[in-house]
RNA sequence: GCCCUGGUGGUGGAACUGGUAGACACGCAGGACUUAAAAUCCUGUUCGCCGCAAACGCGAGUGCGGGUUCAAGUCCCGCCCGGGGCACCA
């Protein structure tokens, strides 16, 4: 009987849908666990080899985990609001409900041909109002919250209110990113402003507000981005640029959360690069705030800084263009070079500030005084001090700080030395460990003792005060966009009001047509009939809506009760799964997803809505599968002028040059084989690079073919004699798709230009004969890169327990790695060899077969020997091991072994057989339930109980010990286990291949370690 | 520049707390079965040396250079290279 792996998957995934094998229940005895994947983006292109890594490892560690006894939950869903689908409704004029459920359906499908243990009856997707709902109610709750500084924890907007009632603001302060800049208030006040005054003020302390700030608008997707959603100044989804403007907006006070988010990663299991991600981007630091007098003015800077040792070496101070007593402080003589200043700093976008890190500055003409010697200090203006960032005022030490240094250099400031020698004059240097010099009551000190000495004498005097800043910002909470959860908040008179929990949830309106509106403003803003809704006067609905990490933040909970009309999850269903034991995911998410959904996490725990406060125990992050791009060449061509004679070329003429230029630097629809590629290098030695190569001389057959195209048009320009083709070329390389290339790297031209339009009539130009090299890299797989593998292909061919298995042997499930499909033989082979244990090969003569009348089955009841039962339990042993700490693909290595070996003792006896199958239906479950079942067993494999491992098979009484002389391996030697040391010694020393290394000299030292080795000294 | 990661055969990768480097696969070479192919099985496969060949043996070897140790892929110091993150954050 043959593994007919088509027929067998479709078999159990069907029987497995039919009976509800994978519902979990809320309510069991047995221990819980809870195993979780990042939800897909279900995007249009659908499934690539790369996805399915982290859910298979997943789907592995939940059978498994069942296996052993737990109670699984392993739910998947839909992370289904997002941009491209809006976008693509824009382009195409298709509704976001209609692409993101056709792609959830094609998602579906695709997951299902894996075989996945899933409960899909938990479901969730995020633009389904039942769970958005939820989101809006969770959106409430921050809404209706302030973080108290005080206890520590977020807490009702009443106790606030209660406490301004009481005794105005002197309790709570305002948070460090409020941007309402009123100092303080009494309860008397408080009761005297009125509504509006007082929302406004509530507003800043709320951790869900609306507020004014410069945000990164994108003006080609029309919307704001969180920072995280920026990279390099363009956005990360499209690349288009990114500005800086001063918008109404919506944001997470996750600032207030920042010192509990670095806290909580210490309860964690995270790797330590997503560790080292997130505390970077907190960017916690730890410093003094310093004020310092202007010189015969009345105002006074306040500066951060981290290194208050330095106070002496101050040489001048540098406050942000946007600082707000840049004017007040300037000088009337410098008044215009500042106003200069700001006007270029102004004209200058995000972009290009940080594409060019000139240094560039203006002085204001004013004067600080150090507070310790009084010693006048220039204040400078510059764009390198950011104004969102500490207090937008830095004290510079150049000699210290490599960016004060330039600057000093690059002005020609003066800059004293208070470090000695440690100070070369050439570069500055950041040391702590230097001894201070010029610097009044510290000198002498080691600049580390002395932080903390300024520091107090700072406090002492009244000029300055320790503080903690971090980098992290208030995350932007609304996007001008359509096709998101819209905001349950009503507008009348400039106040927010929330809505009532029931008249959630307050539903995205059907449009006809998604256009931005105007103004910045997103879609909704065009549905005038929904904005103004609401039936009292004058109020209007919010026409923005949230951000994609919004539904993301808090999805693990509601799989945990997804049904829940009442809740967002029930308070004992949420208790009873508690955190996630395992979640797996990419890298990418570090700084979004991650750090918001942890933030939403400790803000319901506060408000005592579930009873932990970070999500996610472990975190596994799968490593990218890379694809290997093929490429074929193309080759271009420049003209120029003859003799660069430009006298002969009337202007017509350069017009037509540059027109043919344009035309003809690269010849379309030729393509160079690679092996010619090549070779013309080395007929014309080039530099190294493949994009773009020179060379002296032109004299190729090939050449000459190729630019006979050009010549023909240079003649029908009437150019000829007036310009020539040069003698430089250049290459370019272009993708095609993977699937028209085989192993060797060869493409099938002819089947490639008759069924991709992007090669209709093409050339293809070999070295040799017909065959068409191309040259491969390793890039990331995508479609615009022709380099996806689709799972389907491979599963078709070889099924899904092939594929399952193949993806965690291709190596360690956080490793990057590039995808090969050759080692798939190995694993379809192992699965063949496998299946041989059980049933005999067709091609086998009959007289080999067992049975009456020579059937097929090969198993028996026979009791296994010692043999057999090593075999086994050393696979229980370590595929057990391997699983629980991830490293699959070495489980599968395990797995191989242990069938090589039982095939190699012919075993067949149905104890072993039954245990192997149950280790291993966890890595290919449809091969393992239907063997079992063909060995009469009437109840799924997926609930058998994992084997108990008996060491006592494991046990051996001797061992082949590697015998070193002076750290050398000379040889083996059997010796028994029990043997003590001065029994080993005579052994070793007895033994011929010892006596003749050592020969006759003493021995100095025998170390020998039980089970391990032995080692001679001599 | 700073931080995190990694560097092992022709390839993917094993080697858990220092203890036989290269498990398991792919590929390749040779062989068996077959009229043939597919499938399957067997043998070999880090490099170099000795040798007709095999067995055996010897030397070198985990990015490079040092060190600690009876013993280093693993620990320490200094470099080089790849991947990722952050980047005027004071």
């Amino acid at each position: 009987m043959e593994y007919n792996f088509r027929a067998i998957e479709k078999k159990w995934q069907q029987q497995w849908k039919e009976s509800g094998v994978y519902k979990v229940s809320n309510e069991s005895d047995k221990p819980k666990c809870y195993v979780l994947d990042m939800f897909p983006y279900p995007s249009g292109a659908g499934l690539h080899v790369g996805h399915p890594l982290g859910y298979i490892a997943s789907d592995i560690y939940a059978r498994f985990k069942r296996l052993k006894g737990f109670n699984v939950l392993h739910p998947m869903g839909y992370d289904a609001f997002g941009l491209p689908a809006e976008q693509y409704a824009i382009e195409h004029g298709i509704h976001p409900a209609i692409s993101t459920e056709n792609n959830i359906n094609n998602f579906r499908k695709q997951l299902d041909n894996i075989g996945f243990s899933f409960d899909w009856s938990r479901e969730v997707r995020t633009s389904d109002p039942h769970y958005y709902k939820w989101t809006q109610w969770i959106f409430l709750q921050l809404f209706k919250s302030f973080y108290n500084r005080k206890t520590n924890k977020a807490e009702s907007i009443e106790m606030l209110v209660d406490s301004f009632e009481k005794e105005g603001n002197t309790v709570h302060d305002f948070p460090s990113s409020a941007n309402y800049h009123l100092s303080t208030f009494s309860a008397d006040e408080w009761k005297n402003f009125d509504e509006k005054n007082q929302q406004d003020i509530l507003m800043n302390y709320r951790i869900a507000y609306c507020g004014i700030g410069e945000v990164n608008w994108c003006e080609a997707l029309g919307t704001v981005l969180a920072n995280d959603e920026v990279i390099n100044g363009v956005s990360e989804r499209g690349g288009y640029p990114v500005v800086k403007k001063k918008l109404r907006q919506w944001y997470l006070r996750i600032t207030e959360y920042a010192d509990r988010l670095l806290e909580g990663l210490q309860r964690v299991d995270f790797s330590e690069s997503m560790k080292e991600m997130q505390s970077n981007w907190i960017g916690k630091s730890t410093g003094a705030n310093v004020k310092f007098k202007v010189q015969s003015k009345n105002y006074e800077l306040e500066v951060y800084t981290t290194r208050p040792d330095t106070i002496f070496g101050v040489d001048f101070m540098v406050i942000a263009p946007e600082h707000e007593l840049v004017e007040s402080i300037t000088t009337d003589k410098q008044k215009i070079a500042v106003e200069e200043y700001l006007t270029y700093v102004k004209s200058r976008s995000e972009r290009e500030r940080m594409a060019e890190k000139k240094i560039t500055g203006v002085f204001t003409g004013a004067y600080a005084l150090n507070p310790f010697d009084g010693k006048p200090i220039l204040i400078w203006v510059s764009e390198y001090v950011l104004a969102g960032y500490g207090t937008g005022a830095i004290m510079a030490v150049p000699c210290g700080d490599e960016r004060d240094f330039k600057f000093a250099k690059h002005f020609n400031i003066p800059i004293t030395n208070i470090i000695g020698e440690r100070f070369n004059g050439e570069e500055a240097n950041p040391t702590k460990d230097a001894v201070l010099q010029n610097s009044g009551f510290i000198n002498g000190m080691v600049m580390k003792d002395a932080i903390e000495i300024v520091n107090n004498k700072l406090e002492e005097l009244g000029i300055g005060k320790k503080k903690i800043n971090y980098k992290i910002r208030d995350a932007a909470f609304s996007r001008q966009r359509y096709w998101g959860e819209p905001f349950p908040i009503i507008w009348k008179n400039g106040i927010a009001y929330p809505l009532e929990e029931n008249e959630l949830p307050l539903l995205l309106p059907e449009m006809d047509e998604i256009k931005p509106g105007k103004d910045g403003d997103g879609p909704l803003s065009n549905n005038e009939e929904w904005l103004s809704t609401p039936s009292f006067g004058g109020s209007r609905r919010e026409a923005a809506t949230m951000p994609g990490y919004a539904g993301s933040s808090w999805y693990f909970l509601r799989y945990m009760d997804p049904h829940n009309n009442q809740e967002f999850c029930n308070r004992k269903v949420s208790d009873y799964w508690n955190q996630v034991d395992l979640y797996i995911g990419g890298t990418e998410h570090a700084v979004g997803h991650l750090l918001y959904s942890r933030m939403w996490t400790k803000c319901l725990y506060d408000l005592g809505l579930i009873s932990y406060d970070e999500p996610y125990k472990k975190l596994v992050n799968q490593g990218m599968i890379t694809g290997n791009s093929a490429f074929i060449h193309l080759i271009g061509f420049i003209l120029l002028p003859v003799n660069s004679a430009n006298q002969i070329l009337t202007e017509e003429d350069k017009e037509k040059i540059a027109l043919l230029n344009t035309k003809y630097q690269i010849i379309k629809n030729t393509f160079l084989s690679y092996d010619l590629v090549n070779h013309l290098k080395i007929i014309y030695p080039t530099p190294e690079s493949d994009e773009e190569i020179e060379h002296e001389q032109l004299n190729h057959n090939v050449i000459n073919y190729l630019t006979q195209p050009i010549k023909d048009e240079i003649k029908s320009f009437g150019l000829i004699g007036k310009i020539m083709i040069s003698n430089i070329y250049l290459y370019y390389k272009t993708h095609v798709p993977i699937d028209y290339v085989n192993h060797n790297d060869e493409l099938n031209s002819k089947r490639l230009e008759k069924e991709n339009s992007k090669f209709t009539n093409a050339t293809f130009i070999s070295l040799e004969g017909e065959t068409i090299k191309c040259s491969r890299e390793i890039e990331k797989m995508s479609k615009s890169k022709m380099n996806v593998v689709n799972p389907n292909d491979l599963i078709n061919k070889y099924g899904a327990d092939t594929f399952r298995m193949y993806e965690m042997f291709l190596g360690p499930v956080e490793q990057s790695k590039p995808w090969d499909t050759k080692g798939i033989e190995g694993v379809h082979r192992f699965l063949k060899k496998l299946w041989r244990l059980f049933f005999a090969d067709d091609n086998a003569p009959l007289s080999s077969r067992r049975g009456v009348g020579g059937e097929a089955q090969l198993w028996t009841d026979e009791k296994p020997t010692d043999a057999e039962l090593k075999v086994l339990h050393k696979a229980i042993k370590k595929i057990e091991e391997d699983t629980e700490r991830f490293s699959f693909n070495t489980a599968v290595s395990a797995f191989m072994v242990c069938v090589n070996d039982l095939s190699d003792l012919k075993c067949h006896k149905k104890e072993i057989l039954e245990s192997l199958l149950i280790l291993l239906a966890p890595y290919a479950p449809h091969v393992c339930e239907e063997l079992w079942n063909a060995m009469g067993n009437t109840k799924s494999i997926l609930d058998a109980a994992f084997p108990a491992l008996n060491a006592s098979y494991l046990i051996e009484n001797s061992k082949e010990y590697p015998v070193s002389i002076n750290g050398k391996l000379r040889t083996t030697i059997h010796i028994d286990l029990s043997a003590t040391q001065e029994q080993v010694q005579e052994i070793v020393l007895a033994n011929d291949i010892v006596k003749k290394w050592v020969e006759d000299k003493p021995v100095k030292k025998l170390i020998f370690v039980k089970n391990k080795m032995v080692n001679l000294v001599v």
